[in-house]
DNA sequence: CGGTATCCATAATGATACTG
DNA sequence: CAGTATCATTATGGATACCG
């Protein structure tokens, strides 16, 4: 990690849930599930194994996901969100929010740019 | 911009505010200041002159950001946000808040280490 | 089952020089 | 003053194969 350019507190924040799949992630254990890798997997398709683990580890270094082995075979690993990590629901929420206020915006304003192109 | 992995809103909003940068340039403005081009330069001495343009340019396009020309020689910009940019203001301190938490979550989690390191 | 290890593609950012 | 253009570098993510 970088200096944080300017020590902007946001930029902290942001550094905690950037990359492609973390916000997911931390949006599928926020409820308070417990999930297997696998399961995780299956909840994003999309995601391949590398990834995810990256973003695991990525989470459990910042505190804010706990890793939990069962030292058996076959391995069975359970990932959860720690207390402090249920300190973001706060902020996820208001993302969420705003998300789809936006998503709302824009379709407003793509209708209000096909009006003015028939005006013109 | 591509898919949204699982239509998560949160990465709508995560969106408009990634890039090295950009939340620092949101924060400038959102307390209502009108900074032309070099203002907003010497506001983070460190971007250079092509990052600044291309986030602007994405904030603008986002709406996020109003930029209007003073066809004038020497030119002059001015930014500032816009009325829907302000919608950012709720988003931006929660993660302000949380940020600033995080750092200090950071430092006691140091510390404990550092003690239960001693103890073995 | 829950990973690693390698290698590769692309995206994001930076350095530097130039311009109307 | 407020940018562009070009090239170089780094960060991020993906594909694939293999492992205990």
């Amino acid at each position: 990690m970088k200096k944080n350019p300017e020590q902007c507190q946001v930029v902290v924040a942001l550094d905690m849930i950037v990359g492609k799949w973390k916000p997911i992630i931390i949006q599928h254990l926020l409820n308070g599930d417990v999930l297997r890798f696998n399961e995780l997997r299956r909840l994003m398709p999309d995601i391949t194994q590398r990834m995810l683990t990256l973003h695991l580890r990525e989470l459990e270094e910042q505190d804010i996901v706990q890793r939990k082995v069962y030292p058996q075979i076959p391995p069975k690993v359970e990932y959860s969100i720690t207390e402090y990590g249920k300190s973001l629901e706060t902020v996820m929420d208001a993302m969420h929010e705003w998300g789809a206020a936006h998503v709302e915006h824009m379709e407003m304003k793509k209708k209000e740019d096909a009006l003015s192109e028939k005006e013109i």
